[in-house]
DNA sequence: ACAAAAGTATACCGATCTGTATACTGCAGA
DNA sequence: TCTGCAGTATACAGATCGGTATACTTTTGT
């Protein structure tokens, strides 16, 4: 999804794009730091140097992507300068993008979750705080397409987002991201409708 | 959910039963061999005699898993003998009763997929039967309940249901459950209401 | 009653894990 | 020019990992 030039990036940025990588495809635990270090072409000893331990690298790596994949969804939002409905349904098309790419393993931070959820309270808030804002993201859409309760129908279309990530990740041959703007297409119509007697599109 | 008389159960059964816990709770590769063999009480030497190794052991504790959470869903849907389209419903009701459980640390299967998605086919393959299964069991009550296309709304969903259980995993303090029936609802309301002309109820 | 099977207790193996110590190198700024 | 700093290379410590070996004890089927 980024593809960074990785000769302009500091030994910070490589690393934690080597980690990134790492821990998405073969998960956390069974990611060594040896493994890191050698992929990334920086010694161990800078490694520690610049990040105390391995799970404050887990943490700055989670946090890389926080910002990365909400820059992500963002832009693919903002290219489809189309209605706000079918801003909201881009989101989906997004995904499906996303889904399709080669170095696609889920949702790094579900599976953070998975594996820290009783060790780590930091890397589980992070997850948390991500959910968060992506939610909050989809609930600017639902306000800008009139939605009568946003709030609701960003809850909604967030938890069927969820579902078509994990649903891409362990049927990869359901085509996931289709299914979920199918299901997206029925709320979004549902909930506008109710509102078209005495709210408009802002 | 299950609570079975560990007195009862064969070394086999205690072994699955507390590497099911570990797992879940803690995650496959932070959770050694002798934690195991410790908190169930069974030397590891019995363990290897049984398993043959750590691999067997997660993918016996899976497939253990795949039966014992469809017959959970299967005795809540069954319960809930009203018409087609509640017992449809019934289905989130279940998984919000599932949520609330102390011992509810996501679907465990998703966590494994993230742990191994690259080492171990077996264990993949595992857990994608299962979602099929569950889609399938979904699928069946689409067409109990007369749907003009019960693949596409079970497809639908079932990816809600996944939407759901990791919505509850990451963000507890959202009610997952509700939500996923607050959708699950209108899209079932929807699906119905095209085949009401032709078809009905089963 | 007795032999085979199953399980216990414990120590161990080699590999790998996170994290650190030691000694050396290249380079940038005053 | 020289002094610090950032990084390299490598070895190592202590713990834990999956898995095995040895010797003993309990259970069980006939």
């Amino acid at each position: 999804m980024p593809q960074k030039n990785t000769a302009l990036l500091s030994k910070r940025e490589q690393l934690i794009h080597t980690a990134l990588e790492l821990f998405s495809r073969r998960g956390f635990h069974a990611t060594g730091i040896d493994l890191i270090a050698k992929q990334s072409g920086i010694t161990k000893r800078t490694l520690y140097a610049h990040f105390g331990s391995k799970d404050e690298l887990v943490i700055a790596t989670l946090r890389h992507l926080d910002e990365q994949l909400r820059s992500y969804f963002l832009k693919h939002i903002n290219s489809a300068n189309a209605d706000p409905k079918q801003r909201l349904l881009s989101v989906f098309d997004a995904a499906g993008y996303w889904f399709s790419e080669d170095n696609f393993f889920g949702c790094t931070f579900i599976n953070a979750i998975g594996e820290y959820a009783e060790t780590n309270d930091t890397i589980r808030q992070v997850c948390a705080e991500y959910k968060r804002l992506s939610r909050e993201l989809i609930k600017g859409l639902c306000e800008q397409a009139g939605a009568p309760d946003p709030q609701k129908l960003a809850d909604e279309l967030s938890l069927i987002l969820e579902g078509a990530i994990v649903t891409a990740q362990v049927s990869p041959q359901l085509n996931a991201a289709d299914i979920a703007k199918r299901a997206a297409t029925v709320l979004i119509e549902q909930a506008l409708s109710t509102a078209d007697s005495s709210n408009s599109k802002a």
